[in-house]
DNA sequence: TGTTGACTTAAACCATGGTTTAAGTCGTAT
DNA sequence: ATACGACTTAAACCATGGTTTAAGTCAACA
């Protein structure tokens, strides 16, 4: 296995250290490991890990519930079916925001229509 | 013109008041007039904007940008050309963060996927 | 050997977006 | 007359999601 720096995983996913640092502190990054010298090793595992962490994140799951799902993973596969749970409930929530998001995305478009459309003297 | 009250407000748009409240404080509902007692009156006007006040909310324009429109909004149709800037460079944000969600969303497709075709002792 | 750069920690700090509280003023129904 | 419900204010409070700071450790290079 490969392990990266902090510094790497930064770099990878464009996220500042002190991010990290912080989701660790808050259970979004379980069993990372030390070098002898302390310094956090990053496994792929752990990679792949904060990849969903921040797909989450993404779509805007709150830490809480982000921190809730990766101790589900931690526990180990007799928690799939509550895993499968929550994505699907998240997935019904990313698709209602994106959906309120669509919606009032057309009054803005109606602003610009009516802002491009003003031909002089006209409200 | 009809006037409302703030808890007509409130439950049209479902709203609590405290938080009309403090869009006013914060100049995103400005020039609100009030009754002899000091209530605040709700002109259409005023509900108009409101609602265009929640149609950036809704796609995520934190409060300083919104007041920045207001703002424009209240200053008169000289502005119309700044708001039109505005509302187009915050549709190309808003488009941008709509993909990131769906991007994202298939991550957690995945997993769904993954989850529902576990088909006893398999990772 | 010493200084530089990458890392560590705990704790303090910050911005954002509200919500809650306390104290008071009205208008109206009893 | 009074008591109730709807409203007002300013100020305090809160949660969320980080970011920044201060002080220290370590490895490697000059």
């Amino acid at each position: 296995m490969k392990y990266c720096s902090i510094s790497e995983a930064s770099a990878k996913f464009n996220i500042p250290e002190s991010t990290l640092r912080y989701y660790e502190k808050k259970g979004l990054l379980p069993l990372i490991e030390r070098d002898e010298a302390g310094r956090r090793l990053f496994s792929e595992d752990q990679i792949a890990l904060l990849e969903t962490v921040i797909c989450l994140k993404n779509t805007h799951m709150p830490i809480s519930g982000i921190k809730q799902y990766i101790d589900l993973v931690v526990e180990g596969d007799n928690t799939i079916e509550l895993r499968l749970e929550m994505m699907k409930n998240h997935r019904q929530a990313v698709l209602a925001e994106i959906s309120l998001m669509t919606e009032s995305l057309k009054g803005i478009d109606v602003k610009i229509t009516r802002y491009t459309n003003v031909p002089r003297k006209e409200k």
